[in-house]
DNA sequence: TAGATTGTTAATCGATTAACAATC
DNA sequence: TAGATTGTTAATCGATTAACAATC
């Protein structure tokens, strides 16, 4: 399948929110159906599949649940992927009650803090515990994902602690910039970020 | 100063982020710095500066106050914006407590719910209110950015709500894709999309 | 002057769209 | 067969990078 495009590739879970929302009994999907479902152009839709070599039969459609698996499994979604959350402020306490996560396989296993106060407290379906344990931990847990919901000066800090315990795919709340290793795979959400970006169309 | 690429936009919060955290005293920057501490190219962070005709100086670099003054009018950051936030649920109280909203000149001014048991319960600085009295408080309240932070199935008759409350700039974080009128600004944050972007590159 | 750094152009890269032959 | 829809190509569009003259 080469290499797809990171456009494509933040496409696919919408794709297949979409498709996950359909009645059950639907047998066949256009690429006109998904372009409308997921807010993009069905030319879009239909480059995204052929690159994963998604099998759609010209003049019928895609196989609804045919393709739900194609692009699962692109997406790695087989099995429940375990997050650790580091910070257990308000935000990281949302994260791990988030209903979201578990609906899309995503099983939140640990949730971690440096406040003796937040320590022990239950946060969604955990306790937090003590960050100085995070890197015993992995050996239960094999936790995939790590998100740092911290404030910014701890970010840096949580981040290599990830690293350095094997986490290898983290998502960034905090609004810091951090540097981690090439391997690593970062993404950042920066919510007021999202609001100052709004505010410049409010300007316009 | 025509027209901003949306990628120029999405940056200028970054550059406006590193710049406020630098020391007082600071007089210059150079492009380069800001490239390092937004995480983008220097070529990238001076062809964004001219397209706002941001006045540097060759051998010099730009002056910081100046700088600052000029993203944060660009962005229309100058007075405090009036946020409301529709699901008062895990979500919308992290969100109503974010300390990085009030930094950046966000004021949560409203948070609402349809759920009794919600309503009248402080969420961060207000008290949940039931979201029949949104349209009649945008005549105090004065609301320019709305966040929906209810389950999927809500979002877009909350989205219609916010529109016909008078707010044109919404930030959807429910997993579903809503159709507003163009006049509207909408942006879209998925927290299981962000995860399932993550799973795709543990996959590889 | 010599060194630093901008502002801007042209080249490159990458992503989206339009169009339509293939085919169910 | 006629209508629908994919898969793919070429055209277009837009964004980033490289390079360097201008100039502080």
């Amino acid at each position: 399948m080469g290499v797809l495009p990171k456009t494509t590739v933040a496409r696919l879970p919408r794709y297949l929110r979409y498709l996950d929302d359909l009645p059950r009994q639907t047998e066949t999907v256009s690429s006109e159906d998904i372009a409308q479902g997921a807010g993009v152009s069905a030319a879009l839709v239909r480059k995204d599949l052929s690159l994963l070599g998604a099998a759609g039969r010209r003049g019928i459609g895609y196989d609804l649940h045919r393709l739900e698996a194609v692009i699962s499994r692109v997406l790695g979604l087989g099995a429940k992927l375990a997050v650790a959350i580091v910070g257990a402020g308000h935000l990281g306490t949302a994260l791990a009650n988030y209903a979201g996560f578990k609906v899309r396989g995503f099983e939140i296993a640990g949730i971690y803090d440096i406040h003796p106060a937040r320590v022990g407290t239950v946060s969604g379906p955990v306790q937090v515990r003590h960050l100085d344990w995070l890197a015993e931990d992995m050996a239960n847990e094999q936790y995939q994902i790590g998100i740092i919901a911290t404030p910014a000066n701890a970010a840096q800090t949580v981040g290599d602690l990830m690293v350095a315990a094997g986490i290898r795919s983290i998502l960034n709340f905090a609004p810091a910039v951090i540097r981690l290793p090439e391997a690593v795979t970062l993404r950042q959400v920066d919510l007021a970020i999202e609001l100052q970006i709004l505010s410049f169309h409010l300007a316009q």
